[in-house]
DNA sequence: TTGTAAGCGTTATCAT
DNA sequence: ATGATAACGCTTACAA
């Protein structure tokens, strides 16, 4: 019994220590002399061996320190139990959010999360779906890029029947399933909203066209204008993107020209940031002067003063309902699905750089 | 030549359409007539075949829209190119910053970034430790979790000699390479700052000691009061997480305490934030009454009011940096290595929360 | 309940 | 310069 431990620990060291060389099935059928296919069974809990085997096998795994190489199962099986997720700019709160909430939802249903971001570039977002592709993900995740505008990158996907979900910024071209905000109802609320609060000269600082959310923002705005019975004035509306310094340049453009605006609606929290310290350094009151409503709710809009009145848009539940979507598109891939176009409800935030006192 | 034409396009339709069958070296090999390991050597540009051969097989695969499948090359190679990074929150400014700055490092050097947040829990992080390596990441850069103070789980990586890279939070007890900011010196800026600005009693709300950062943080706080001759008062130095609601509890503490302080060095700048806030409500004027300074320049310290003084910690170039010490390790496992704990610089930014008018 | 053997798509070794 | 063949470590018919 002694002399059985003895070897046995030996045998133990020589193959636990040897750092380079990997504990397969196949180390672990020759230890306790059965075939490596009982072994991949019981370690996969197959029913068919039997309790005593199965534990015999699985505490042995345990005590060599073995790991199953995924990376073998995953070429055999066709399943990587991976998906990507591609997002304009990771370092970005809404971004960030829908992330954490892809990442917990994949890692609770055993998938792990590949990410990477396109930097709104065309190019680096083809080159990530070859890239995903090639790593057999079981699915993407996608908010497209800014510059993107033709999608055959993303046909090495749908041709395959490889699952596709977008989320934010998804193009009308591809029918899959798709988690956007309610973009129009939220350009729709932040007028409706200045313009109950009495501001009569409501201007909107959008972003790029080529971008269905701007699209829809602009369209709330000009119907929540209508509505009241306003007009919409062209020359009130400025295209372009929508960050500081470009922000601050567009809404000094708006402030100092002849038909002055008394109200703006934003196109994100970043340019009603800009305008709010450009009102600060000139003098300009907000919201007594000027009414200011931003998009997305950023950290920022919060703490800042006046706080920016803002749609908040639920990032970390818009990447749950992705990957739940997604992993449940991987795992009934026989079924025929109809895919949806699920819109998350955003919500009105009033704070204080639109309510006038 | 137009049957050769016909017949050849019907071959490409039989391949291609086939939304289920993927393309191989051996359809290609087929189609060509030659073997698979010329056609496997083509595609990695392996210069012992004819550029004649390359090119014609390069095209055909082109043509074909052959995507190499990486898994099994993975599986061949035992290399995945791929990384993991385990951060304990993906959605906070700095973390996601390091994130960005290690996909960008890596995804110019060929390789895939895979993410997981452990939220700061043990047993979370040690089932990452696991899956990564069942994924046989080539290295893996982490962050530790707060409450993790026992770290077996990451000689899964030691002892198979895959790299790891500690950033921000490493622990003592493992000997690799290391990216951490001078918390130390951060600590030493932020309160030798006040004392210039002639504060007297400045107190800090330190996070738990359990994490190196906060006691070195401490220590630098310390250590400046003593250069500069002032007594260390244990009564204003407070020990709790750094989070809004449980800040805000610190802060009154120490305001409403029979010492009460005439400045503050929060442990981060969410703490500072909840502390300007507190002010705020309480009509206390920052910097007047009492100065604060944060730790981190999270995105809203800069456009606060009182802006707040923090010390800007280089997130993205230590995702960068952490991304370049592993890959170079990964590539030269053979050489031996000394291993370098790296400490970025911080810097103070003085804002208004800390300068008397 | 367990074993045998084939195969997933590459790459590497050894021939030619 | 190219080909045949054997791995890589796992899963899965099919057999026993």
């Amino acid at each position: 019994m002694e002399k059985f431990k003895i070897i046995f620990i030996f045998v133990l060291q020589t193959i636990c220590m040897d750092n380079k060389k990997e504990i397969t099935i196949h180390d672990i059928a020759r230890e306790l002399d059965i075939s490596a296919s009982t072994v991949s069974r019981a370690l996969n809990n197959n029913p068919k061996i039997s309790l005593k085997t199965r534990k015999k096998i699985q505490d042995f795994a345990l005590k060599l320190g073995y790991r199953p190489n995924i990376i073998a199962s995953n070429l055999r099986t066709q399943r990587t139990f991976t998906i990507g997720i591609v997002v304009p700019l990771i370092n970005r709160h809404f971004f960030s959010s829908v992330i954490s909430g892809v990442e917990a939802y994949a890692s609770e249903a055993g998938y792990n999360v590949i990410i990477a971001q396109s930097n709104d570039q065309y190019d680096k977002e083809t080159s990530i779906a070859h890239s995903l592709y090639s790593n057999r993900v079981d699915g993407v995740i996608i908010s497209i890029a800014m510059e993107s505008e033709d999608f055959t990158h993303l046909s090495l996907f749908t041709n395959k029947s490889i699952p596709l979900v977008f989320f934010d910024r998804a193009p009308k071209e591809i029918y899959t399933h798709k988690i956007i905000v309610d973009d129009y109802a939220g350009g729709y609320k932040a007028t409706k909203h200045l313009i109950d609060q009495g501001y009569k000269k409501i201007a909107h600082i959008s972003g790029p066209l080529n971008l269905q959310i701007y699209k829809d923002r602009l369209q709330g705005y000009k119907d929540a204008l209508k509505d009241a019975g306003l007009v919409i004035d062209e020359t009130l509306i400025l295209h372009n993107r929508l960050i500081r310094e470009v922000a601050t340049n567009a809404f000094r453009k708006l402030i100092t020209s002849p038909s002055k605006p008394d109200a703006c609606f934003c196109g994100n929290d970043t340019t009603a940031l800009s305008s709010i310290i450009y009102c600060k350094e000139n003098g300009i009151k907000v919201p007594e002067d000027i009414g200011i409503v931003g998009f997305s709710n950023e950290p920022f809009s919060e703490v800042v003063t006046p706080s920016i009145s803002t749609i908040k848009q639920p990032g970390f539940e818009m990447g749950q309902t992705a990957c739940e979507l997604l992993i449940e598109q991987i795992e009934n891939k026989s079924n025929p699905i109809d895919f949806q176009t699920l819109t998350m409800p955003n919500e009105l935030i009033v704070r204080g750089s639109s309510v006038r006192k």
